[in-house]
RNA sequence: GGGCGCGUAGCUCAGUGGGAGAGCAUCCGCCUUACAAGCGGAGGGUCAGGGGUUCGAAACCCUUCGCGCCCACCA
């Protein structure tokens, strides 16, 4: 561990010079400090003054000239319509422990905030407004429509940014960013001009997802398949008369008005002898061949599948393959558009209509049958997709696709927790090409160009757009999805090469939800490795799961069991907030919570701010240098070697991204080896005074120091308050991070404290069972204790559980056999409860002979002896020892009991 | 339809080959001079069922049952 001057010492640029001892080096926490501490932790009074204080001394400004190794965290932008739920609190307590503990450890650590411009999503919610005022996005126009949304934008992303804030997120707010911002539009411009020239991205008529509602396409990400009650109808085509009747069965009866063949698989002997012939479609009188297709499930239905080449996707590739035309019978809003009785029906309309003529001609040949089967649907306003021909721009996934799996695949980035990467793989090798183009005004507007005669010209950042007569720029725009994917290097200054790309470009770690793994992380992980040379955009994805109720149920708000963040941070703290996302955090797991959960972190805060008062009013010591580990006692040996023991697993556990075992490991250092021991330990000598008392105040006050620089990534905000009062410097926000220490690494005084812990465990129990009250003093008689080389800590055992020393007239009535040789006599005036004393007895004695029957088992089993590990044989032998040797005191004990 | 995962204490979850754990909840006793948002003590589990591998299984394999998630263009 390095030493405490050095700890308090400013360490990074912008670190604040700790406040001068006065007088000496030495610097003593007083009274005077403690008497300044509420007995309560008020998390109100401290979180805004001590974030301002963050930001004002610019300790998240991260310096691209820094020749401290990087650290670099991008935010997953939230969409800046929205407001921030718990789940970003989750994501965002994640990388803010990542971040804080970076720079503590003196990375130059940056934390890149910004909000993403969420086209549909945000277009929608400006257009629900405008309908609040009876007016559509065409009233305005789309220049002052766009105007619209940048003002809700301001808005709504202030509120946002807001919330960044109270949540303590270490962000470097010098370089925010957003994606339709002019640095960002100009990345957006240039990869897309790249991939045009490199032909990756081309414009095609094809089937895409549409949305009738939000008159655009959607890529198929944007698509949620559930499945939805349909009816199944059977309908004759063809007149029978000559025997060129046949049945086709279909969900979409609507659609039969843009037929242009009906299929049927190439060996169904059943209609082998009608493909090549033709069949009326009913309704319209067209005549449609019949063709032989492979795609075809002879075993479904009737074997036989009307074609619509225009509104289905496998459809159009039947018709693809056979030559078939394409008949468009919708418009943009699926309305029936082919002339005719259905002409302006809306499709689900048009349905039951088509159905009731068909039916009235007597073409239905089997009644309509419950079919359930997966429906796409809008997964931004829930209307269901309409496959659509349309003219779209794309982006060919194939080599993009290649390498981002590949990057995985060979190790160059990592998946945490491992297991996820299936996922990711099966995402990738599987990827369609890309739907690109949006009919939306919010957005980034593609950067093609329409020459009046028939020119299309892809338009650099640089470039002068064509001009003249008849030149007009493409109306679309691009998916979010496209600007998102540029996240990692567009925000660090790329096209250009900035000082910030080159120091801080790739990024280290990427926290996100599983959820969104296809959705961004596979996009980012194809643009940065086509953008930047192969270079993958971060060495780690380390993924977390969704925030759920106490019952593991996903908030929703129809269940009511939604938790807002800013609720629980007014009610509890932020900190307590956070350690409850951050304890519940497994690798790539649900995290669930609850208020019960948040109390529980909250009286942690608690306990830390009372325990660092306890310190205070004792005077513990900050500075100046540790003691060697010669001049130190047992207990002081002990705490400073769970210490080690601490630092060195919350580091493996940090480097793990095990969040939950980080809170864990914390919590029980904290709460039970600090507080419910520790202190506890530290009273008798501190209250005795002296040389002991003057050491023990330094080693507390070093305990109390690291377990506050430990805590501070999950917990920055009591932390960094505690912190700055007990060392009276300015913040812990830069100060090292604990280094372990060999040298306080001590097993043996580990042991002896734990001797020591069981013997006042015993006595304990033994008071609670006796019902003898915690005020009360009981005289008693201790022997056994050196066997653990305890010895010299009968008076602390003594003060830790009220016994007196013997007097003259003392008459053990209970005798405790704890391990070993350690017997405590107690002098209980004969006022013990027997029956009670035997009823525990008898309990431990059961135990100890299961124990015991175990061991000889095993002992005893020819097969375990020749084949277990030397190791295991020995630790079943001593646990066997141990037992012989319990169950014979506990024998005596209840022997020598007192016969009721 | 394909894929992935889960089933351990009342609840939520750790534990992945050698003595069943945590937090919360429950019960008992305490205002013991940092903290009642606290302290001390206690009870509670055939590790979903069955089979197998092994000296040894909560863990590895097979299987049954139950649950969840993701992907998906069979009308």
């Amino acid at each position: 561990m390095t030493d405490a001057t050095e700890q308090t010492a400013p360490m990074h640029p912008h670190a604040v010079e700790p406040a001068p001892a006065p007088g000496s080096g030495d610097q003593v926490a007083s009274g005077d400090h403690a008497a300044a501490l509420a007995s309560r932790y008020q998390p109100g009074e401290v979180e805004g003054r001590r974030y301002a204080q963050w930001v004002a001394g610019g300790y998240f400004t991260a310096d691209p000239a820094s020749d401290r190794e990087p650290f670099t965290i991008v935010i997953p932008p939230p969409n800046v319509t929205g407001s921030l739920h718990i789940g970003h609190a989750l994501d965002h307590t994640i990388q803010d422990s990542l971040v804080r503990r970076k720079r503590m450890q003196g990375f130059a650590a940056l934390w890149l905030p910004g909000m993403d411009h969420a086209g549909i999503a945000t277009q929608n919610v400006v257009e629900r407004q405008l309908a609040g005022q009876g007016l559509s996005r065409h009233d305005l126009g789309r220049d002052a429509f766009v105007e619209r949304v940048w003002e809700w934008k301001a808005e709504s992303g202030g509120a946002i940014l807001g919330q960044m804030r109270r949540l303590g997120d270490s962000v470097d707010w010098s370089r925010e960013r957003f994606t339709m911002d002019d640095g960002l539009s100009r990345a957006v411009q240039t990869i897309f001009k790249k991939l045009y020239d490199d032909g990756l991205v081309y414009q095609a008529e094809r089937i895409i997802n549409w949305c009738p509602r939000c008159l655009t396409a959607l890529s198929d990400i944007e698509v949620e398949h559930s499945d939805d009650d349909g009816e199944l109808v059977s309908i004759r085509y063809g007149d029978g008369a000559g025997g060129d009747a046949i049945v086709v069965a279909t969900t979409r009866a609507e659609t039969m008005l843009g037929d242009t063949a009906v299929a049927v698989h190439p060996d169904d002997e059943r209609y082998r002898h009608l493909v090549g012939t033709e069949v009326e479609v009913p309704l319209t009188g067209r005549r449609i061949p019949i063709v032989a297709d492979e795609h075809v499930d002879p075993a479904f239905g009737t074997g036989a599948v009307k074609v619509t080449p225009a509104h289905d996707p496998n459809d159009f590739e039947i018709g693809q393959r056979h030559g078939l035309p394409s008949l468009t019978i919708m418009d943009e809003r699926a309305v029936i558009t082919a002339h005719g009785p259905f002409q302006g029906l809306d499709r689900f309309e048009a349905r039951p209509a088509i159905v009731a003529a068909l039916r009235a001609q007597g073409r239905i040949v089997a009644e309509k049958r419950p079919y359930v089967h997966a429906v796409g649907h809008c997964s931004r306003c829930g209307t269901t997709v309409e496959p659509r021909l349309s003219l779209q721009w794309f982006v060919s996934t194939g080599p993009l696709a290649k390498a981002a799996g590949d990057a995985v695949r060979d190790g160059r980035v990592k998946v945490e927790p491992p297991e996820l990467a299936k996922r990711y793989f099966a995402w990738v090798d599987n990827m369609h090409d890309w739907c690109i183009s949006r009919q939306l005004w919010w957005g980034h507007r593609i950067p093609i160009w329409y020459g009046p005669d028939g020119e299309v010209v892809c338009v650099g950042p640089d470039d002068q757009p064509p001009g003249g007569v008849g030149w007009r720029q493409d109306e679309d725009v691009l998916d979010t999805w496209f600007s998102s994917g540029l996240w990692p290097f567009s925000t660090l200054g790329w096209p250009d090469e900035t000082a910030d790309l080159a120091k801080f470009y790739p990024t280290s770690v990427l926290v996100t939800g599983y959820d969104i793994l296809f959705f961004w992380v596979a996009r980012m992980m194809m643009f940065g490795l086509y953008a930047m040379d192969g270079q993958a955009p971060f060495h780690t994805v380390a993924l977390h799961g969704m925030v759920r109720d106490q019952h593991g149920k996903k908030m929703s708000k129809s269940f009511g069991n939604v938790v807002d963040p800013l609720d629980w941070i007014e009610r509890f703290g932020a900190d307590a907030t956070r350690f409850t996302l951050a304890r519940g955090a497994n690798p790539g797991g649900d995290v669930p919570i609850s208020e019960e959960w948040c109390e529980n972190s909250r009286n942690f805060c608690n306990k830390l701010w009372n325990a660092t008062r306890f310190a205070l009013i004792n005077g513990a010591t900050v500075a100046g240098q540790l003691p060697a580990p010669a001049e130190l006692s047992d207990v002081d040996r002990w705490i400073l070697s769970r210490l080690q023991d601490t630092v060195r697993q919350v580091d493996a556990q940090f480097e793990a991204y095990e969040f939950a075992k980080v809170c864990d490991l914390l919590f029980h250092f904290a709460w039970d080896d600090v507080c419910d021991w520790y202190l506890e330990l530290t009273k008798p000598v501190l209250a005795a005074g002296g040389a002991d008392a003057d050491r023990t105040r330094r080693v507390l006050g070093h305990v109390l120091d690291n377990l506050l620089r430990l805590l501070h990534p999950v917990m920055p905000f009591v932390t960094d308050e505690l912190w700055s009062v007990l060392t009276g410097a300015e913040t812990v926000v830069v100060a090292d991070w604990p280094v372990v220490d060999g040298a306080y690494r001590d097993p043996s005084a580990e042991r002896r404290i734990e001797a020591l812990q069981r013997v006042v465990t015993e006595v304990r129990r033994f008071r609670a069972d006796q019902g003898l009250r915690p005020s009360q003093r009981v005289a008693a008689r201790m022997s056994g204790l050196d066997g653990h080389g305890i010895d010299d800590h009968e008076a602390l055992i003594r003060a830790l559980v009220r016994l007196d020393e013997p007097g003259q007239a003392f008459g053990a009535t209970a005798v405790l056999a704890v391990s070993g040789d350690v017997t405590v006599e107690l002098d209980t005036s004969g006022a013990i409860d027997i029956g009670a004393e035997r009823a525990r007895l008898t309990r431990d004695l059961a135990a100890a002979e299961k124990e015991l029957t175990q061991c000889r088992t095993k002992l005893g089993n020819e097969a375990f002896m020749g084949k277990a590990p030397a190791p295991v044989v020995d630790k079943i032998k001593a646990r066997l020892a141990t037992a012989e040797a319990d169950l014979e005191r506990i024998t005596a004990a209840l022997a020598a009991l007192p016969s009721a």
